[in-house]
DNA sequence: ATTCTTGCAAACTATTTGCAGAACA
DNA sequence: TGTTCTGCAAATAGTTTGCAAGAAT
């Protein structure tokens, strides 16, 4: 909102890090959505030296800046991933987490139509589809 | 799922008790989304005898058996209100929590053709529609 | 009398924060 | 060299659990 907001304004540009490149690296590599542990756990695996404080400043950076999508589990955990741009949800599979971004125009348009039908405004929305993808349904 | 699961396997009925009791009407009072914490705090205010780990489980029992609807905020607290029953989905004002339960064929629809288009089985989603009520958007 | 319920205290878990030392530009 | 960044350890916060005492049927 603010161009300079009073709390942590920095003054120059980000530096670039073995470990900012070793997350966005690997959320490349992916197309699911993973929580923060899980891609700590995953960097470690990979002998990355990055630490657990620094995947979840990072991942809070990328969401900030719209690089990655964020969506919460029914237990309350984050999960990330790196999105195409634009606003789209997603249909997830619960059981691997494979994603498929789409776009519901109609969807959007019962949004604005339920917003005003109830004189709301600053409207937000949300909807997920969450099921079993093809491959997982047959173990 | 199961008529007898391993975990707590209750030998008769639920019991009626004071706690349940307040609980239950103080939330048939409200009409907006609480959190366990606020409940827990009004019913103390009010002069009720009642833990909080009390009002947890029965918040959770009644989730458990769809009397209440639970939605979780973006910091991921959870938030209660006794439901109408049948699937639906909400218009949550932000400020003041007023919310409106709404019914949406085309989303259903749209739900299923987007399932059935990816070959998604055992799908399940989430709509939701957060913004400010006319009250609160005056402030 | 028996079983369910309560609620304090402690445990949990995902996430954030303080901050001193390390790393970039 | 002067910030920014890192990451350990500790703090947070909502929620759950262990369990002994209390209440309902």
């Amino acid at each position: 909102m603010r161009p300079n907001s009073a709390e942590a304004l920095p003054t120059s540009a980000p530096r670039s890090t073995r470990q900012k490149r070793a997350v966005a690296q690997l959320l490349g590599e992916l197309d699911v959505f993973r929580s923060a542990q899980d891609l700590y756990a995953e960097l470690r695996r990979r002998g990355e030296r990055v630490g657990l404080t620094t995947v979840y400043n990072q991942l809070r950076t990328m969401s900030e800046s719209g690089e990655v999508d964020v969506i919460r589990t029914e237990d309350g955990e984050s999960l990330y991933r790196l999105c195409g741009s634009g606003h789209h949800h997603h249909v997830v599979c619960r059981s691997c987490g494979l994603t498929i971004e789409v776009e519901g125009p109609e969807l959007e348009s019962l949004a604005a139509r339920l917003a005003s039908k109830y004189h709301f405004s600053e409207v937000t929305h949300t909807f997920e589809i969450a099921g079993l993808c093809s491959t997982c349904a047959c173990v």
